[in-house]
Parts: structure tokens; C-alpha cells; sequence
DNA sequence: ATATTGTTACTACAGATTGTAGTATTGAAG
DNA sequence: CTTCAATACTACAATCTGTAGTAACAATAT
């Protein structure tokens, strides 16, 4: 009974995949904590719990390095938010049908972008999805 | 610690919202059942509640109407699409940054009206695949 | 060897969301 | 005043996410 829109990531899930992303290095989970204990209070074992779910999400993977893990994405940021984008529209499109898509193109539209993106690339691969 | 990147009703809440959005006029909780039960097994019960909870959702309001309520959208469906739309898009900005918007945007920013219609074309494939 | 420390594994739980529906109540009609 | 349809109220399970404790384990320091 799976109901979202595009939803993929909870909050906390999100922060911690920008964290590995920014990383270009496998890192491992004291790493993650260590940037995320900037910014407020959080336990070890928290991350620990999320990065797992990372994993069993398939977003992320590990290997041993001495004694711990590290960890590193499977897709680049990138192809994460492509497929992200391809959900989306395959979720609109199948509850609201073709009309979703013209309201977002249409809301897409009012964003200006100066750089030039793979939409196409995008596209073509919705169509094989 | 809402987490969705557009999320905003579920299956049977959409079904639900469909069917009156349809009904042109305002209808009865018996009068969404009977269309649901076409389809499935469901108890009045169940869709009274749906309908409650798209009430706490200001998607719909209710009248009286003899013994019974009838109910109507607030929002038409297209208005509805567009807050969607623009909410999804806000989702995805705020949590990846404009880099998301990228992906969807910069053809369409781009492309002449015509070409649009293109684009559109095959996101409405993508719904078939 | 043994104690300490850093990691991971396992487990748990609360709050939100959604689908599901039972039971109680009420108001109108006969 | 009884019956019936509709609503109100309540409940519950599954899932998702954030949160974290505790147990186990392995390397290191004493």
C-alpha cells in the first residue's frame, strides 16, 4: 500500500546521503556523526540505525576498512535525483494521469535555470523505466 | 518531521478524490461507495473516514443535505494539480537544492512552446512503460 | 591476560500516516 | 416509539522514520 508522490527519503536520511555524497571518499559512520553533531545532538547509534537503512535501501553500500566500515553511494547524486524525478512523474502520472504532467511542466516552467541538464537524458531513460 | 518530496494522499484518498471531482456535483458518502464498490469490496465505514480526513485536509467541505452530508472539492482538480506541482518542486529544492530543479527544468526553460509539446509527449510514454 | 575503547548488531519504541472497520448515537420516517 | 440510515467516535494494524539503548566483539593499551 505504498502511497507517495515521489517520496524516497525521510529528512535525516536525506541529510546523511548529502553528507556521504559531498564525502567522494568512502566514510564511515564517526565521520557522518562527526558533521552531523555540528548541528545538533545526535547518537552514534542513530546514524548507525539510519546508515544501515541506507543500505537495505539500496542507495548505499559498505566495505570493511581495519576495524569499521566505510561507506559510499551506489548512485551519484545525480542518477539518485533522476530517478527521484522519473518516480515522480510516474507516480503523478499514474494517479492523476497526463494532466499531472502538464500542471508540473507548466510549474517547472516558473523556476529559471541557468544550466543546461540532462532532461533529455531523462527523458529517454523514463521511457525505458 | 514531515518527510516527502510531494507527497500528499494516498491510494484510496486519491480514488476517493477522483470519483468526486468527477461527480461534477456534490455526493454523498453513499454515492462514493457505490462507485467504489464496482470495483472492490469496502465498507461504508472506511469511506466515511477517508472523507472525514480529506475534510481535516481542506480538500473537501460538506453541506447537509436532508438526513444526510454531501460533499464537494474546494480545490478543482486542476488547482489541486498545481499545488502538487509546486509543492513537490519546493520539496525536491529544499532538500537537493536547485541542482533537482536542473533535472527537470532547464529544456523545458529552453524549448520553444512546440518542442514543449514534444517533451510532453514522451513524459506521457513514460507513463506506459 | 585483562581492561578499555570504538564499532557494529540487535532490539525497541514512539509518532505520523493510511487503510480498514466496528460500535454507538442520533435524527427522521413510519 | 420503533426502526433504519447516516454520522460520530473509536480502534487497530502496517509502514515509515527518527531515536537510541544494550549487547557483543575486536583491537589496543596496561
Amino acid at each position: 500500500m505504498r502511497k507517495d508522490y515521489g517520496k524516497v527519503l525521510g529528512e535525516l536520511e536525506t541529510q546523511v546521503m548529502e553528507i556521504i555524497w559531498q564525502a567522494k571518499e568512502p566514510i564511515s559512520v564517526s565521520e557522518v556523526v562527526a558533521v552531523l553533531s555540528k548541528k545538533r545532538d545526535i547518537a552514534y547509534t542513530t546514524v548507525m540505525t539510519i546508515m544501515t537503512r541506507l543500505i537495505e535501501k539500496g542507495l548505499l553500500k559498505r566495505t570493511a576498512l581495519g576495524k569499521a566500515y566505510v561507506y559510499k553511494p551506489i548512485f551519484s547524486k545525480d542518477t539518485f535525483l533522476t530517478k527521484v524525478s522519473q518516480q515522480i512523474i510516474k507516480n503523478l502520472v499514474s494517479r492523476f494521469g497526463d494532466k499531472a504532467i502538464a500542471h508540473f511542466a507548466q510549474e517547472l516552467d516558473k523556476v529559471p535555470e541557468e544550466k543546461k541538464a540532462k532532461l533529455l537524458q531523462i527523458l529517454k531513460q523514463a521511457k525505458n523505466s
